[in-house]
DNA sequence: TTGACAAATGACCAGTTAGTCATTAGTATA
DNA sequence: TATACTAATGACTAACTGGTCATTTGTCAA
């Protein structure tokens, strides 16, 4: 048990350093002082090492995060408390923060993305719990751009302290992003993520869509459309699934309809790759 | 030199789904069609390949932005354009932003670190000539943050349609983060980045390019070129480098007439900084 | 001191890597 | 056709990879 500590501690600087792939399993026993089967007494592989890392810390970072939020009384200091959280943990955790920032998108694994990605999700859900708890309903309609920008603010900071080496006032920077995010959750009018663009991201691209999928889906947005050129543009095109008769032009014609409408870019990003365009 | 574009295109799909370090010299060669010994007398070794995949591109990227933020004479739009063409070299060349996105902190060889690091700075260096175009005087004290903020808009929106294989709408998305770099400019008090910071951060970079290094390059691309308007202007333009004779007006001209083809665009960057336009 | 058992070792395996080089194929000139 | 030269090949090397396992070492109780 202490044995894994020792190389779950000492892994962790050559991964930080070097990052998963370039480290290999001798490096990692040499820098513990152990031999070869030694390390495979204590993980099963290389790859169960790295996931026990990311869960170890993972977790830890976002019970710390949600406890913030979930028990802070004072909206007033909920942001800055968070912030504060988050650059904190980085800090205290920077060798770990710094794999974060290096392999989320660039892991080998397809595991670890999926991995990396769930626990994405969970931080973008406890920062959604925050903004909605903070502005209410004066963000309906832009709090997934917030938090697109608050995951920015946080990414692009760290980056500063974790690269750099340049020692941070976690007090101040935590105020500035503090007065940041009020500005734009207050002002903003333009959002750009709409909750349709969340679904797409949600859903895991599959490459191919049945039709089945999509007629589906269609009629669900029938039942939920208003009469307008988009509500008729879908009948039409759900005529074309169904039995194809209009020309490619025509069919490109009535997607481009329904193009700028929010609740049917999904529909219609499926239909582009069903039609072929 | 057809070939050597041959393995760049094709190495670049590779890379931008595994990373440079997954992706062998045999699956290059192989998704070419050709022999390990033949790529090895184009590229002196793997890490020349991705040298030159990354100044290609940053290259190009670089020249695209510069040229908006120097040639857009409305303010008004220029914050915009400078999203759009953001989001639009991003969108033209997917595969290589992916790689940005992927290894730019995360790069095994110090050297590319480095590289990614110099383009860095170049990028930052012109959105600060954008924001004090724009804003003056009124953002002396935010201008370092705003950059920051910028930087991760930018990075943070580019993996959305990057990851996602969502379709976007460039337009939107460049007007909603027009608004959200307006609404920071305009009433941030409390600034994190000050000038003493960045001076912290600010490793020695290479700013001016001498007369020297343009003629070389300008000879180098004159071998390459076939005869065409892009490379007469070339010819005029390395003469006006050895002896100014032309007027402003005339010169650039010149440089209007290279921008769009791609083997230009970095001698165009160059010598704009060079004449001072 | 002996015997039993777990802990730890490192030589070894099969596979992959970047890079080389003797050999061959292709092509243009005389 | 013969010669000269370049372009291209792919078997090869040496180094390294994650992982295994027969062997050795250390630590107990009897």
């Amino acid at each position: 048990m202490i044995k894994k500590q020792l190389i779950m501690e000492k892994s962790l600087e050559l991964f930080a350093k070097q990052g998963f792939e370039a480290t290999s399993v001798q490096q990692i026993t040499e820098h513990c002082g152990i031999s070869k089967g030694a390390f495979y007494l204590s993980f099963k592989s290389k790859d169960e090492l790295i996931t026990a890392l990311i869960d170890h810390f993972m977790s830890q970072f976002i019970s710390n995060i949600d406890y913030v939020v979930k028990n802070t009384i004072n909206d007033d200091q909920l942001l800055f408390e968070f912030y504060y959280a988050t650059f904190d943990s980085f800090q205290k955790q920077s060798d770990f923060a710094r794999i974060l920032v290096k392999e989320q998108m660039q892991s080998f694994n397809e595991d670890l993305i999926l991995k990396f990605h769930s626990y994405d999700r969970l931080i973008e859900k406890i920062i959604l719990e925050m903004i909605e708890n903070l502005y209410g309903e004066d963000v309906k309609h832009t709090k997934y751009d917030l938090i697109y920008c608050i995951k920015g603010f946080m990414s692009m900071y760290s980056q500063l302290f974790l690269f750099y080496n340049v020692p941070i006032d976690s007090n101040l920077l935590s105020q500035s992003l503090v007065e940041k995010t009020n500005l734009l959750a207050k002002h903003t009018t333009i959002p750009f993520i709409s909750e349709d663009l969340i679904d797409m991201i949600k859903q895991p691209i599959k490459d191919d869509v049945t039709k089945e999928q999509v007629l589906e889906l269609i009629e669900q947005k029938l039942i939920e459309l208003g009469d307008s050129i988009e509500k008729q543009s879908l009948i039409l095109l759900k005529q074309q699934l169904l039995e194809p008769t209009l020309s490619p032009v025509l069919v490109k014609g009535l997607l481009e309809n329904i193009r700028n409408h929010p609740h049917c870019k999904w529909i219609g990003f499926l239909l582009r790759r069903y039609f072929g365009f």
